[in-house]
DNA sequence: GACGAATTGGACAAGAGTGTCTAAATTTGT
DNA sequence: ACAAATTTAGACACTCTTGTCCAATTCGTC
């Protein structure tokens, strides 16, 4: 029933509009009540809709969840490889570049709405959907955290590193990265940027300590402490 | 009214058996359906008690539900500082030492039952109680985690680490402890022993190379390192 | 075994939420 | 401006849940 032509992505201009406002306002309403706690009626006001627009949309709760979960999915992992694709492979300043990169991971996919969103429904309803969030994890980490390892891997081998399991590293990076936020995460806040930049700081100073070549150019003095495994 | 004597901590044996196994039957639907989507009749039917005898008790659902967010947190505290209390003070093998403290931490406070239905009831209605989890956070993390850092600040002044910030040290050695767990614990998942041990000896070891001391001469005997301070 | 307290099951009213249906109003493309 | 598609508000039946009430029963203790 098409018209031939280009409206085939966009088939209205309000349509659509209503579609993705019904989205957001059900993903913020879906995070803040959980799914049982959710009703169709909040959702439809706080998307300036009405109810029978969202069923004639979604058909029925259900489908506008699982709607939303792949939604989110898939946004928060573009974002992720939008970041990824922003990893220091030529560090001037090996430390700083890898703070920048750890606040950048932070506050463009783990503490923006979607990330916030996403981690939400996975730990609240994660149980009650095993294929669906299989099928997040699968997408999620399960493609993310390799792509992260081989960048390590590719620092390490270039030498500014000294990793043993680039696979390790990059989940302890990450979660060192996020190690002062963690109860903030619990509790569903978000923390601002002075705290994301605190704990990138420290996360990655540790990071270095553990993983950093000792310097290399000036004092020899501590290179043998790496010979004794 | 109580009748003078011993009974008064245990009213009656049937009564209290009564009330924990509401208490239990309760904290598993809530966590498995979260507080909206749990109802008292699942709860009074898991309990093995009728719904009459839950409200005789507790009163109303709220009130249930804020009775096991306390009891909760009042246990998972007990057990984490009985476990701080096997901190290695005095280590003779400080990787082996440490990585069996992780594991313990992890295995009696984190991933046991009250751990997980704790951490899961924080995520899920978190928002909704501000100050019932303020107050955890204030009895919980606020308690527990300047405990482990003042283990740590000691540890580093034996001579055993070399740590900056005792703090900061301890939020990373939990993060780091659990860097493998992440995705398991979000879908709300039990990782196994296994899993438990490998997180904890890649957490431990990155631990120490970040924090450790750098091996004195000769390695036969390790107590070298308590004289460099 | 007897007494008082606690528990039980079932009925009940009140309220809330889902999903359907309708006719009227609005928006959209042409 | 017209015709088709979409949206809207409201009513509706249905189900589920909470919390109360009560009479009968069971339990714990003496």
């Amino acid at each position: 029933m098409k018209l031939g032509v280009s409206p085939d992505i966009i088939p209205s201009r309000g349509h659509e509009a209503k579609r993705v406002s019904i989205m957001d306002a059900a993903s913020e309403v879906f995070c803040r009540e959980s799914f049982a706690g959710a009703n169709i009626d909040m959702i439809a006001a706080e998307a300036g809709v009405s109810r029978q627009t969202i069923y004639n949309h979604h058909g029925d709760k259900e489908k506008l969840f699982v709607a939303i979960v792949r939604d989110l999915t898939e946004r928060c992992n573009a974002g992720i490889f939008a970041t990824i694709s922003t990893f220091p492979d030529q560090p001037r300043d090996l430390e700083a570049d890898l703070i920048a990169f750890a606040v950048r991971m932070n506050r463009n996919c783990i503490c923006n709405r979607d990330g916030k969103f996403l981690r939400k429904l996975i730990q609240t309803e994660g149980e009650r959907y095993p294929e669906l969030f299989a099928e997040w994890r699968e997408q999620g980490p399960g493609r993310t955290w390799p792509a992260i390892a081989a960048r390590f891997a590719r620092l390490a081998h270039a030498g500014f590193l000294d990793i043993d399991d680039p696979d390790v590293a990059a989940r302890q990076f990450l979660a060192l990265a996020n190690a002062e936020l963690q109860t903030t995460f619990m509790l569903g806040g978000t923390p601002d940027e002075d705290e994301v930049l605190q704990s990138a700081t420290n996360g990655v100073r540790t990071f270095l300590r553990a993983f950093g070549k000792r310097q290399p150019a000036a004092n020899a003095s501590k290179l043998g402490a790496l010979t004794n495994a």
